[in-house]
DNA sequence: CGCATATAAGGTAGCTTATATGCGGTGCACTACT
């Protein structure tokens, strides 16, 4: 009798040479595998791909991936073929016709094992159709944060997997992503409508990292102190400078250049020709420095970078954490550092605003209004709203209850609420989204202008509690890190993950407890810091259920 | 939103001050044109 444990050790080893297996690989196969959904958050380099690698071999029908860049989907499909006899196809808009037709051939046909999408790909109804005409054995969510992250606004097919893995019948979900702080898992969870499913959590830690942070007055000072941080570095390993714009990624790369260090700037105004020539110039080992905007990283993994520098603070703890993980992937000390200015904090609530236009909205349940069911494009069609656009508002208006969508993908109105009422609801919740981000920058700025560990800061911020100091960051280095004392919590009447009610901020979430604040996610307001003493003399946290 | 730069106004010289404009991230798919 085997076990299925035996059974994905012997795949693994057979099929991909592999014959160890992690723990959680192992564990999460096995869930999938049984049938359960899982979401499993496991730092790069880890293997976490195997994860539905190996499965996808043993159930029937081919495996969905949902992959959020197409350069991605290249890479993951040649590291899966890789001289074994496998067949994992595509279908996206650089691919030629004919091979785009070929990849259906192979699903239609049952000979393809892995097929790659983007989420907007399957926006498409007949795309849809024809993936749920192969009876697909597993639906995977690669870069899974992208869910949460893109999904309300920048990529608003990512919001609609959910009711994409329900028409193709719910097989087995396996969401996978190496960065998702608390509050990120559940929106994953929820969106893609997981049921009953198993999670897969590694530690957050990087203790080969050396944590630090500049706080500038000047933005013209810190111009030039990252530029000699860079020089002073260059001779002994690779690095990443982020910036958060591209003029100032060109600005910094030619500093650079000017003071004899190979570095190129990297964005997403760049030819893709030129993109791909940094990357790989970077990745050989030819370039010591790419500067780039948020735009570089995914599916980079190059084991010796040895710093990574930020000349701007980025949106969220989340961004951040994906960014600096990109340093010292083989285990030896990297350095981090964060130079940042009060600017950089507005500059992001900018780029973070994008409001819901009411017109938009009217626009969409005005031409449901006729009672027909249409399905995201026809409502394209008849409104004169982008895809974008119309896939945005029907999302909003969705989660405002206003629409529903059926089992073949059609929406129609609900009536309730409707008209007036409806937008405005979907607007409240766009509201709310705007709120959270807006918590999440002031999350980022904390972290930025902490005296305490950084460590500290950064695991409790994805649900890891410490009490002792890391040793490891700027602040132990300068003595000023602090021991968490056990009553702090009790003090509180409130320890992490405990859920808690606030008179005015309602139903929350304990993320992190140190000796004088506390920090709570709630539901409808985003992350709140507040003063131990006064939760404590007002009576402020409840115990909710 | 908020900062940097460009233009305009005032009164007749080059300059200050006021107002206007522009700029700022992430990718898919699709279309029209070379």
């Amino acid at each position: 009798m085997t076990s299925t444990r035996d059974e994905l050790r012997r795949t693994a080893a057979d099929t991909f040479g592999w014959t160890h297996l992690r723990p959680e690989q192992l564990e999460g196969m096995e869930h999938a595998l049984e049938g359960h959904d899982v979401l499993a958050v496991l730092p790069t380099g880890s293997g976490k791909s195997a994860i539905y690698q190996v499965p996808a071999l043993l159930r029937d029908g081919p495996a969905v991936v949902v992959s959020p860049l197409i350069a991605l989907q290249h890479d993951q499909r040649e590291g899966l073929a890789n001289g074994r006899d496998l067949t994992a196809v595509a279908v996206n808009s650089l691919q030629k016709a004919g091979e785009n037709r070929a990849a259906w051939e192979a699903l239609d046909s049952g000979s393809a094992e892995y097929v790659f999408l983007a989420p907007e790909q399957l926006a498409s109804d007949e795309v849809v159709e024809r993936v749920r005409a192969a009876r697909p054995g597993l639906f995977v969510v690669d870069e899974a944060h992208c869910v949460s992250e893109w999904g309300h606004d920048f990529r608003p097919d990512y919001l609609r997997l959910g009711g994409i893995i329900a028409r193709l019948g719910h097989p087995p979900v396996i969401a996978l992503t190496a960065t998702a702080a608390p509050p990120v898992r559940a929106d994953i969870v929820e969106r893609l409508g997981l049921r009953d499913h198993r999670e897969v959590l590694a530690s957050f830690d990087r203790p080969e990292l050396h944590l630090a942070a500049h706080q500038y007055a000047d933005a013209d000072q810190r111009r030039a102190e990252v530029v000699e941080r860079v020089v002073e570095r260059s001779g002994a390993g690779a690095g990443l400078v982020y910036c958060a714009t591209r003029k100032d990624t060109v600005a910094y790369a030619e500093a650079l250049t000017a003071r004899g260090v190979a570095g190129a700037a990297y964005h997403a105004g760049l030819k893709r020709a030129e993109r791909e020539d940094v990357h790989e110039r970077f990745l050989g080992g030819d370039l010591a420095v790419v500067v780039a905007t948020s735009a570089f990283g995914m599916g980079i993994d190059k084991p010796d970078v040895r710093y990574v520098l930020h000349a701007a603070a980025p949106a969220s703890v989340d961004a951040y954490y994906q960014e600096i993980g990109r340093a010292g992937r083989d285990g030896e000390p990297a350095l981090v550092e964060l130079h940042h200015h009060a600017r950089d904090f507005d500059l992001q609530r900018f780029l973070t605003a994008r409001r819901p236009k009411p017109d938009a909205l009217r626009a969409v349940l005005a031409v449901l209004g006729d009672g027909r069911a249409r399905t995201p494009k026809e409502v394209g069609a008849d409104s004169g709203l982008s895809p974008a656009r119309r896939t945005a508002a029907l999302n909003l208006l969705e989660q405002a209850g206003a629409v529903a969508t059926d089992a073949d993908g059609r929406c129609s109105v609900t009536g309730d609420p409707a008209g007036d009422a409806a937008v405005e609801r979907a607007v409240e919740i766009a509201e709310q989204r705007r709120e959270m981000v807006r918590s999440r920058i002031e999350m980022m700025r904390g972290y930025a202008e902490s005296t305490d560990c950084r460590r500290r800061g950064l695991l409790g911020y994805f649900g890891e509690q410490r009490a002792e100091p890391c040793g490891n960051c700027d602040s132990c280095d300068a003595g000023t890190s602090r021991t968490v004392e056990p009553a702090a919590a009790d003090a509180a009447g409130a320890a992490g993950q405990d859920a808690v009610r606030h008179p005015e901020w309602g139903e929350g979430v304990v993320m992190s407890t140190e000796n004088d604040r506390v920090t709570v996610l709630f539901a409808e307001h985003g992350y709140k810091t507040l003063a131990l003493e006064v939760v404590r003399e007002q009576d402020l946290l409840q115990p909710a259920e």
